[in-house]
Formats: C-alpha cells, sequence, structure tokens
DNA sequence: GCATTCGATGTCAGTGACTGTCATCGCTAG
DNA sequence: CTAGCGATGACAGTCACTGACATCGAATGC
C-alpha cells in the first residue's frame, strides 16, 4: 500500500476537516492539511482534485445509493413516489453521523467556496435523479422538475436535522419536509 | 471617471465573454481579459472579486426584480401564485438578450467552476425569495420549498427558452414550466 | 487660470492553490 | 533475491488573487 501508514486518502479528510473547523477554511493552507496528516501537499492533491473535494469524498456514495432506490421502485410509480423511496435511502446511511455531519455543515456554510460546491453536488445529485426518473419513462421537463423536488425536499429535512433534538430523525424530519412539499404545491 | 476610456467594467465583461468563449474558461489568464479591454490585471480585480464573477454582473438585479415582483403580489395570494408573478417579471428582462444568453451559457456549462457560481447565484435567489415569502406569512419550511420550487421552475424554463425558436418567448416557457411543475407534484 | 483634492488606475512584490516531471521508497510476484 | 509497480517525495513553475504605494486625470474651489 502506501510508503508508511495506510487509509492517507481519510487522514487527509479527517486533517482538513479539524483544521478548517479550528481556524477556518481560508486560513488552513493545503501545506497544513498534508503535514498533520503525515504527508506532503503534493500528495494531497493525488488525492483530492482541489482544497473543497477533500469535505466531499461521500457525495457519489450517497447520489448512487438514491437514485438506486429510486430505479428500484415499481415501474408504475408516479415520480414524487419513486423520489420518496429515494429519500428514504438516502436518509437512512446518515443515521449515525449527525455530530460529523453537524461539523461538517458548519464549516461549509462558513464558506462561500465551500457552498459552491455542496451546490454542485446537490446538483450532481439532481440530474442523476432526473436521468433515472426519465428512464422510467418520465418525460422532461417533469423528470427535471421532480429531481430539483426531490433535492429541495431533501435539503431542508437534512437542514432541520441538524438543528433538531436527537430524538428526531432524519427519514421522519425528511418525510415530514416532503408532505410540507406537496401542500404549498397544491397551492397551500 | 476613469484615467482613459470609460465604462471599464462593461469592457472587462465583454473581453471576458469573448475570450472565454475563444479559447475557453481556463485557457484565459486575467492579464488577457484585462489587456483586451485595454486596463491592467489589478484593474480587473478592483471590478470583479475574481476570474467567474465576470459573467454574473446582473445577477443582482434579476433577484431584485424577481423579489420585488413577488412581494408586490395581493398578500392573500398563495406561495405560488406570488411566485408565478416574480417568475413573470424576471423573465421579462431577458426579452431582446437571447443571442447574449446564449452565448454566455454555452461559456458557463462548458466549466465546472462557472456552473459552480451560477449555482450560488441561484441560491441567493432562493434565499431571497423564502425571505420574502416568510414576511408574507408564509412559515418554514414551506417558504424555502416553494422558493426552491420557483427557481426550478425558472430553470427549467429558461434552458428551453435557449435553445427554443425565436417565435418563442421566456415568459411563455416559464409559465409552461410552472404548470408541469404542478402536475408533477400533485402526482401526474 | 491655477493649485488642491479625490477617485480610478498602474506598478510591484508576495502568498498560496494547483500541475508536470522525475526520483525514490516499499511491497509483491516470480 | 530481484525486477516491477504503485504510492509518495522533491522541486520548479504558472496563475489567481491581495496589499501597499505611486500616479494620473478630472472636478472643485479660489
Amino acid at each position: 500500500m502506501g510508503r508508511w501508514e495506510p487509509n492517507a486518502r481519510e487522514r487527509l479528510a479527517e486533517a482538513a476537516l479539524e483544521l478548517y473547523g479550528e481556524r477556518g477554511y481560508e486560513q488552513t493552507t493545503v501545506a497544513e492539511i498534508a503535514k498533520r496528516a503525515g504527508l506532503t501537499e503534493r500528495t494531497f492533491f493525488r488525492h483530492y482534485a482541489d482544497k473543497r473535494e477533500v469535505l466531499f469524498g461521500g457525495s457519489g456514495e450517497l447520489e448512487e445509493l438514491f437514485v438506486r432506490a429510486v430505479a428500484g421502485t415499481p415501474a408504475d410509480a408516479a415520480p414524487i413516489e419513486a423520489l420518496a423511496a429515494g429519500l428514504d435511502a438516502a436518509s437512512e446511511i446518515f443515521a449515525d453521523r449527525r455530530p460529523y455531519a453537524r461539523a461538517r455543515h458548519a464549516v461549509i456554510t462558513a464558506n462561500a467556496e465551500l457552498r459552491e460546491r455542496e451546490l454542485i453536488k446537490l446538483a450532481s445529485l439532481s440530474t442523476a435523479l432526473a436521468g433515472t426518473l426519465r428512464g422510467r419513462g418520465v418525460p422532461e421537463p417533469a423528470a427535471s422538475l421532480a429531481a430539483e423536488a426531490g433535492v429541495a425536499v431533501f435539503k431542508v429535512g437534512y437542514e432541520r436535522w441538524l438543528e433538531a433534538s436527537e430524538d428526531r430523525d432524519l427519514v421522519h424530519l425528511v418525510r415530514e419536509a416532503l408532505s410540507e412539499f406537496k401542500a404549498v404545491a397544491a397551492g397551500g
């Protein structure tokens, strides 16, 4: 494996989150992250495309899970109902990671570049969901609109979960957001 | 005014769009943009915060117009109906700018950094709309969800407009996107 | 007219993100 | 034991972006 210790990639992500939290994203240099992880700056950029990406290692996994759940829904389910299944699946993987999610979210919301990166990850998720819906026969622009709505619902539920007390779980908060959404879209 | 010619800011934006279109965003240096505009790199950064922002000079205007139209709606209008008024107002200012909008959109979609910047502008719009809706008595999370939906509708209509023939105008395409949205959200 | 003042620009040096290239380490197959 | 290979280190270079200070040009006051 590596030249020295294993899990270089994970060590870098951990060091980055710590440093971004301690002194802020902008005040942290990549060289400092690499040093805390026992590596060099050059190696950081072999594992992550840039200084922002180190906080988004799990986004591909989330997207894959969400999409798979939507695709696994009965073919005659309405777009919104297929998305509901995806929302459930995506919510479950966060179950025991709330402390980590909170630390990460605090860092991201504190910096515009990181917010931008988060938005493009969500846009990628939305694009993938729209493609999956089209594959199920949903025409455009309904597929894209439904996908965007699904992501918005997840985002709202997720943010409420971060602020909520420990006994409120993400799956339920996202479901609540979904029914709020349906009410608003119906003109309520 | 300026040391030489007037409208330095506009000249920079024009030069940037040209160069980004000719040789691509990444292959263009800020020094080249400034030179084409008859200025120096340092002056570029006095007018625009970074190399991406030069393509987004009008986003504040769009946000202001959209928000004002929503705020000017009768107090008893449902969130979706208030947003519909905002969508109409926002759509009108693009009426005679389709060639420019197409060139700009082609440049933005070709580069991930520029897509990120566009997304955060839309997120800012969404946040502003949500605040306006809250000011009209719409509670959270309905206000945020409705605002996200409104932005998604605008985005879909706008993209269709860019691809459409010259006789189809933005206002109508956005209205079509809105009714598609209502149908999908209702479970259609 | 002429000096003063002020905003916009130019100049220059510096930091840090990111990349290309090549050497080197340490494990593994044979 | 050695050859090969993947991961890392070392180093030089480009470019986005910033701070500090000089300078220009036009408006203003007299």
